[in-house]
DNA sequence: TATAATGTTTGAAC
DNA sequence: AGTTCAAACATTAT
């Protein structure tokens, strides 16, 4: 379920329980349930693929990971890792990471990272993939990033996920085994921009229920431009599932 | 039925 | 001490 685009979606989806009453607070995550009981739940947010429930003083973060899910006033057969029950109606969060945290969301993260949020900032991902923090956290200079792994890296592009790691790469027309040195200036600029436009159609195909069709490579057979058989490798520190064409994507390595 | 998959954290090993 | 890596977690569609 979970790359950035679909944790929005979800937000929107419990967007109508913000500023309502918590009458109950139940499930197996090891966090003071009690702690929500008639509190008001101030408001739901969410930083790439992480939702923030946020109450007065704290706030409950929820990672979907690989395999979450969440019903809206409606029940799945297994139990709910997270439960709020309202006046009106609930909602279920399953197999997830439940945290609670003290103090306020907005300190917390930086909203210019955010794939999704009106505030993300191409230009500080930019600064981040030339700075340090693009560097793998390796201390080396000559230290190369995978075009892969920096897109999947949280802190730069949060919220971007593995789907639109591959979309962008084709849309792109950078070749996954390229790296953040090797690529012309004009080059990564366009592929640090699309990862935020690409995201915002991977939400608006997801909500429309035709993601899936728009999928251009991956989990493709062939490459819808030249034809020839799609690639499908385990690429970068990350060695996440790469689909992509050898013949349309450039590879670029500094 | 076995496999792989929209992900991250942890802690051991180097 | 910094980095890397495998393991753990856990569900469901193909």
């Amino acid at each position: 379920m979970p790359e950035g685009p679909s944790i929005v979606i979800l937000t929107e989806e419990i967007g109508s329980f913000a500023g309502k009453k918590v009458l109950k607070a139940e499930g197996n995550a090891k966090i003071d349930m009690h702690r929500m009981e008639n509190m008001k739940l101030l408001a739901i947010k969410s930083w790439g693929k992480q939702t923030l429930l946020c109450f007065k003083g704290f706030y409950v973060r929820i990672h979907l990971l690989m395999f979450g899910t969440y019903r809206v006033n409606e029940r799945k057969e297994t139990a709910p890792r997270l439960r709020l029950t309202f006046a009106r109606g609930e909602f279920s969060f399953y197999t997830c990471s439940v945290k609670m945290v003290d103090g306020d969301v907005e300190k917390d993260y930086d909203r210019t990272a955010d794939i999704m949020s009106a505030k993300w900032s191409g230009a500080k991902a930019e600064k981040k993939l030339k700075g340090p923090t693009g560097q793998t956290k390796s201390t080396k200079k000559t230290a190369k990033t995978n075009v892969c792994d920096a897109l999947l890296n949280q802190d730069v592009f949060s919220g971007v996920g593995n789907i639109i790691k591959n979309e962008v790469l084709f849309r792109m027309k950078i070749h996954p085994e390229s790296t953040i040195q090797g690529l012309p200036a004009k080059k990564l600029k366009a592929m640090i921009k699309d990862a935020a436009v690409y995201s915002h159609r991977f939400y608006a195909w997801k909500k429309a229920f035709v993601l899936k069709k728009h999928w251009q490579i991956y989990k493709q057979k062939e490459c819808p431009r030249c034809h020839i058989k799609a690639k499908v490798k385990y690429i970068g520190k990350t060695k996440r599932r790469t689909h992509y064409c050898d013949n349309c994507q450039v590879k670029y390595v500094g």
